[in-house]
DNA sequence: ATTAGCAAACTACCGCATAGAGTGCTAAAA
DNA sequence: TTTTAGCACTCTATGCGGTAGTTTGCTAAT
């Protein structure tokens, strides 16, 4: 059922002043600031009649109105207002920006750390394991006599090294033939088409090597979608404590034991890869038995094309949306900006040495 | 000046008291649960006394008495009784190191998590960088056609990886040569060996190899004391909010934004390397403006003679030190025995290198 | 040196009254 | 039919006062 215009306005009103305040917002609030030629009778009719749609509620019969999720779903859907960075926010970003990134894993982390600055709440970021990386080299570095570290170079970055045992007495030149040898066996394929045929990408196996290969099997086996490796970052977890909704202690504990368990936060975080923000609204995110009220917002973070990560906030329901958004938003354009891998190799000029090389123009 | 034996009796059980309950210790109930045969008059007295000497206060007039940080330095010394794990706490220990842990970063990661949920408390742990690592083996893996990462095995684990800009159209073959080179320019030496005296150790060195060497030296720097690199963990931060300390929301968040400043903890957390388990009690650790009111209880741990890193507890001055000590004692030792570095890697185990890249060229 | 007894100090809790804010409803006005 | 003024009603928040309970320090007796 549509809204009219009247009461489409009154319910932004409503959503803006008690994201603003934290207060129960009342009809002549309303009145007072944004319809002055209403009497508050007439607000207070429609109020009524938006609590009887579902978006507002009261805490007690004689407070003012408080919105639903429901409310703000609406809200980040057609509501609220588009912003732009102010100047200072802006300020904020370059001086996290500014300084050469050359790791994929301090892209994202400043990336939270931007948020969280900016937001004023707790931010999270993480870093997706890709499977549909590129395998371009493989070395098998010896360690001691008797194992060695592989390392995978592929075009997302070095992903996992693991050490191997490879019996006794080898030297380097072994190791370099292994090497070469593993390399032109896997390299040009991702890890998803190895994980899916295995046999068919390696024909053929001399016995000696055996051990490395299953090994490196195993290190893609671990890529595969289920059981994700990723690393995650939260930034300001003190913040929640300035949201008055968890002023309480209870509250604010719940809170940040859901926080300290930073892995079981990777399916929360997960995002619809087509949608470039996504919303998680009060219940809507009840992944979790017992997770607290709260509101997530993340953004998919792409560089040279390819999903790396997300980056959001976790909050309050009651969250400055539009700011968030903003954020979010400029922050997904500056990160795709960044310089993908391979490109020029400037003398003196900084590298990303773990992240993405893309073949942008073929 | 010297306590007498039935003031040491009492100051220890007002410690032990408040350590319990977090509530002001009376005359009576000290009467009761430890001297019955004295008077709670004459244990007033003695209180008064241990007032006069700095090592109780009252919140009131009228209210038990409360240690002061003088009498939580004294209890810890002299006092405080030395247990040994339960059998549900080695219970604990067991389960984080069951697990085939092959990486330094992981051995300290669980170290933390042990400590908080034995002790209730948040835990923090640090890996040191250590110049005192012996170069194993150097190798340099082509990722593209002009660049490559460094890779550096020592005798404490693969230390960081930087790419390096090597000119273009080289090959797998070129960089087998470049590794075999510096490798024998630097093996068999420390870090600190090779920043205190460049050119002894590297005698001479080719015109197309220079980029690389200087590079790797300037990796070496990075780990040289004074721009110190390490890595740290917070576990159950969320743990705070249980101390009845922390109950106040302010401090709570003063607490909070102290641990959310990891970076900041590290100088906090140093501990003298000659003792094992330092305590910074309440004023003794104002190191940074407007830290709040705490007490650090921080342990060093050693793999092979070498000291790795730090783990300890941060919580109320009031916190039970009997258990953090037994429990960083004992894993202390725990992590005393795992393999070091270089040793037994299993049969095809996993290991998770954390790869640092530093920028490259100047 | 120790202890019983007692007044004094102070907190914590409960109930009560009051002020203030906001609503819903009704009846009048537009 | 829609809007509005007026008013009674509801509920919260705050402050006050009184009481019960705890613990101390002091004094005098043991």
């Amino acid at each position: 059922m549509g809204l009219t215009g009247r009461k489409e306005k009154i319910l932004q009103a409503v959503v803006d002043g008690y994201i603003e305040n934290c207060q129960p917002v009342s009809s002549s609030e309303i009145k007072e600031k944004h319809l002055p030629a209403l009497s508050s009778a007439t607000i207070r009719n429609e109020m009524a009649a938006l609590e009887e749609m579902g978006y507002l509620t009261q805490l007690h019969t004689s407070s003012g109105r408080v919105p639903t999720a429901e409310a703000y779903r609406l809200y980040v859907e057609k509501l609220m207002p588009r912003r732009k960075l102010t100047r200072s926010e802006l300020k904020i970003v370059k001086r996290y920006f500014n300084k050469k990134i050359t790791e994929l894993d301090d892209v994202l982390k400043n990336t939270a750390k931007v948020i969280s600055e900016i937001t004023n709440l707790t931010s999270v970021a993480y870093v997706q394991s890709n499977d549909a990386a590129t395998i371009l080299n493989i070395r098998i570095v010896r360690i001691t006599d008797s194992s060695a570290l592989i390392i995978i170079v592929t075009n997302m970055g070095v992903l996992k090294d693991a050490t191997v045992n490879i019996g006794s007495g080898v030297t380097d030149e072994y190791c370099d033939s292994v090497s070469h040898f593993v390399t032109s066996a896997f390299a040009g394929h991702t890890i998803s088409e190895i994980n899916r045929q295995p046999n068919k990408i390696v024909k053929q196996v001399k016995k000696e090597y055996e051990r490395v290969f299953s090994t490196i099997l195993r290190i893609f086996k671990s890529y595969s979608h289920d059981d994700m490796f990723s690393d995650i970052v939260l930034e300001g977890s003190a913040k929640i404590l300035e949201q008055p909704e968890y002023a309480n202690l209870k509250k604010a504990k719940a809170m940040l034991e859901f926080l300290d368990a930073k892995e079981e936060l990777v399916p929360v975080l997960q995002n619809s890869d087509d949608v470039n923000i996504t919303f998680q609204i009060g219940k809507d995110n009840e992944i979790r038995e017992g997770m607290p009220e709260c509101a997530i917002v993340t953004a998919s973070y792409n560089i040279g094309g390819v999903t790396v990560g997300n980056a959001g906030v976790i909050g309050p329901i009651r969250m400055d949306y539009s700011k968030v958004v903003s954020v979010l938003d400029y922050l997904s354009k500056t990160v795709q900006m960044l310089p993908a891998g391979e490109g020029a190799h400037g003398d003196g000029t900084e590298e990303y040495s773990s992240s993405v090389t893309s073949d942008t123009d073929e």
